[in-house]
DNA sequence: AGCATAAATGATATGTTGTAACATATCGTT
DNA sequence: AACGATATGTTACAACATATCATTTATGCT
């Protein structure tokens, strides 16, 4: 069983797991996702499930299934880049926390990281300090990855 | 002259010092997005302006005039909220730093802040030892404010 | 002032992203 | 088979954004 294999099968026991259905169009979304292996806006992912399986799926059943895939969280959301990226961490045993994007706006090459506590418990308190209250840490940073610096210099 | 005068008047001088024309329309919208007091979507300016100047104003240019007024720094773009917010910090005379914004994600307040310099650090060293380079630390986060708070309770 | 030029704005069309509302299909249970 | 619950399809539209070309307005130059 090569990763991919392995990832699919990792999220079909993490659904089977609480009663979720990771039904064939689900699925399909998802290993579109995992196997583009970068960022997606809904309508791009459209046009990858078209070329991949000959017949067209509707914008609104893909922003459900991304949902879907997001509660479970199978995928996670980008708003900077308004796309969708596969969790990176999906056949990973262990619990992980929310994550932290660094997404390249000269390729749109995203990578997942986790910064470390300490700091997230700084910015935490910079955030109460001014009266709000961090409702999740995931961040998402504008950045150039090391071959969009490489080309640039 | 009260606060938002003198902002007008430093965003006038400001543009002025470079020879950048801040004419009536960019000045209109400018004024429109500060008395507002909260982040607005180009569509929403648009009816601020017609509500407040009887006229509309065609979406193009009011995108041109908020590139504009972005370029100036007298205006932040939200990608979060896809909103765009005043400068807080117009009329200070002092360089500022690229700030930070808290977007009340039940009630669209945002707050504009700055982090302390030593936590930013933090985070750059994180991507970095990511590979990746951080294009600018604009920062936006999902929050809830005092109010919002307040209510869930 | 008169004119050339560039900058700013207007107008129209179109592309892109996302959702609401309702219809239909599929699955699991009894 | 009948039913309820969940999933998917269809259509229409709202919201966000940009391309393109025409027109107006400001600026500098002679």
């Amino acid at each position: 069983m090569n990763r991919f294999e392995r990832v699919i099968e990792h999220a079909e026991q993490h659904c089977n797991a609480h009663g979720a259905r990771l039904t064939v169009k689900r699925k399909q979304v998802l290993a579109g996702l995992i196997q583009s292996e970068k960022a997606l806006s809904a309508y791009e992912l459209i046009d990858v499930y078209k070329q991949q399986f000959g017949e067209s799926m509707p914008a609104m059943s893909v922003y459900r299934i991304l949902e879907f895939l997001e509660d479970e969280h199978l995928v996670h959301k980008l708003s900077l880049a308004n796309k969708y990226v596969a969790c990176a961490h999906i056949s990973c045993s262990h619990e992980h926390a929310v994550p932290q994007f660094l997404i390249c706006r000269q390729c749109s090459k995203v990578k997942e990281i986790g910064i470390k506590p300490a700091t997230i418990d700084e910015l935490r308190e910079s955030v109460n300090e001014a009266g709000f209250k961090l409702v999740n840490t995931q961040l998402e940073m504008n950045c150039l990855c090391e071959g969009c610096v490489a080309q640039a210099a």
